[in-house]
DNA sequence: CGAGGGTCAAGAGCACTGCTCTCGAAAACG
DNA sequence: CGTTTTCGAGAGCAGTGCTCTTGACCCTCG
């Protein structure tokens, strides 16, 4: 009774499984809201009414994507920083931020689900916030370890945080990374707004016309942040 | 002859400007794609076909929409500027960037509309360049004006610019500020990034639980920026 | 074994969308 | 005054998300 109970659920998470696959899969040529759920049915050879008992509206096929796309992200992230030497952490920021732009690149309509305008009325659920914050520690955990290596050197000049912000970035710092100073997590924050602002500028043409390809400029921003944060030159 | 073909071009462009109005408030409240051209119609107490006598699609209502919302955002940026003492770099620079932050969170779905994911299949057309340029012209006017005032000192360490990518910084400088070496307009593009990147965090929701509300850390980072390309400390 | 309950796909239908086409009225022009 | 252009109204097409009902299947328990 249990392997058959199991075996209609196994149904059930495969065909859920497919349903997502065909939604991305038309993600990435119409874009979020191009994505139709009788086409995806339509696609599966199926009725659009028997894809609601998969997911009951299209937020929440949405909101599966948006999981996946984070989890996808990260993992590409975190791989990308586990293939470099881990005392090489300019090697790692560098790899971390490369593997963001390059995922972003290879899967635009994904990435603009993610990171770009929130879909109107549409709440993110508590399950996105786990994922969505992988890119960040892995970016956090580089500038941690080099800070208990005793490497971390801010580019001048010192900026002290003001009181409440100072709060603000210890409360944040107690729950990821209590060995580093507020000013120092401050800096990294900056660093990460700008990865992504930088690679959403990209992604959504507002470079075009200056600095495109943007290869070049990528590469010397992230060089600037590392510096920024203070992580050590070279190896 | 003349006056009465005005009057007919008149209330075209009266109507055009209604409709652009009612599209707006409805932008407002139900962002990008809750816009109806049906409900902007009924609305105005016409029909839907009506409408597409003023604006041919959907598209070309969102360009119009686009065009108006980077002017506006342009428009306080610059009057924002202008309301500083010339002389005083820093505070122009503040003062720009906390006008961008501002009115996109008063506009908040006008903003995602130029700044967030564009909508998929949709070209911006030429005319969106110039008004879209606004806040980066701004910006680099300021940097401009301490570089001739001979008060620009970039934060260390200094990093020099790829071959490939000095030479489009070049062109970009030839086309804006032909006075800013190249490493120092490498910055301030990066500030941009920075800028928006910060902007589009806070209102898509990405630093919910992080660092909200953010007003302390955006004047941080503006500050830290503002230091970044070079600008002078207080006036 | 055979009846009852749960699960599922299918279909019809509702209210809505962008967009096209045709038609009649009104305005502009010669 | 007649003609041509401009414009709003209406019907209609193909598509959307979503709901509800119907009938088939399978699993479990009496």
């Amino acid at each position: 009774m249990n392997a058959s109970r199991t075996a209609r659920e196994r149904a059930r998470a495969e065909l859920s499984r497919e349903i997502r696959d065909e939604a991305r899969r038309q993600l990435a040529v119409t874009g979020a809201d191009g994505l139709s759920l009788r086409a995806v049915a339509r696609e599966l050879g199926m009725v659009s009414s028997a894809l609601y008992r998969y997911y009951p509206s299209r937020d929440d096929l949405l909101t599966a994507l948006i999981i996946d796309a984070y989890d996808a992200l990260g993992a590409a992230a975190e791989s990308a920083a586990a293939a470099v030497d881990s005392a090489d952490f300019r090697g790692r920021w560098r790899a971390i931020t490369t593997a963001v732009r390059e995922w972003a690149r290879a899967h635009r309509y994904e990435y603009a689900l993610i990171y770009g305008s929130p879909v109107p009325g549409y709440r993110a659920p508590e399950d996105t916030v786990a994922p969505a914050s992988r890119v960040a520690l892995a970016l956090v955990a580089v500038l941690r370890d080099a800070w208990q290596a005793g490497a971390v050197r801010p580019a001048p000049p010192e900026r002290p945080l003001s009181e409440p912000l100072s709060a603000q970035v210890q409360t944040l710092a107690a729950a990821i990374a209590p060995e580093l100073p507020g000013p120092v997590l401050a800096r990294a924050l900056i660093a990460w707004t700008q990865l992504f602002g930088m690679v959403s500028f990209e992604l959504f043409g507002q470079l075009v016309g200056d600095v495109d390809p943007s290869d070049e400029f990528f590469a010397h921003a992230v060089d600037h942040m590392a510096d920024f944060v203070g992580l050590p030159a070279e190896t």
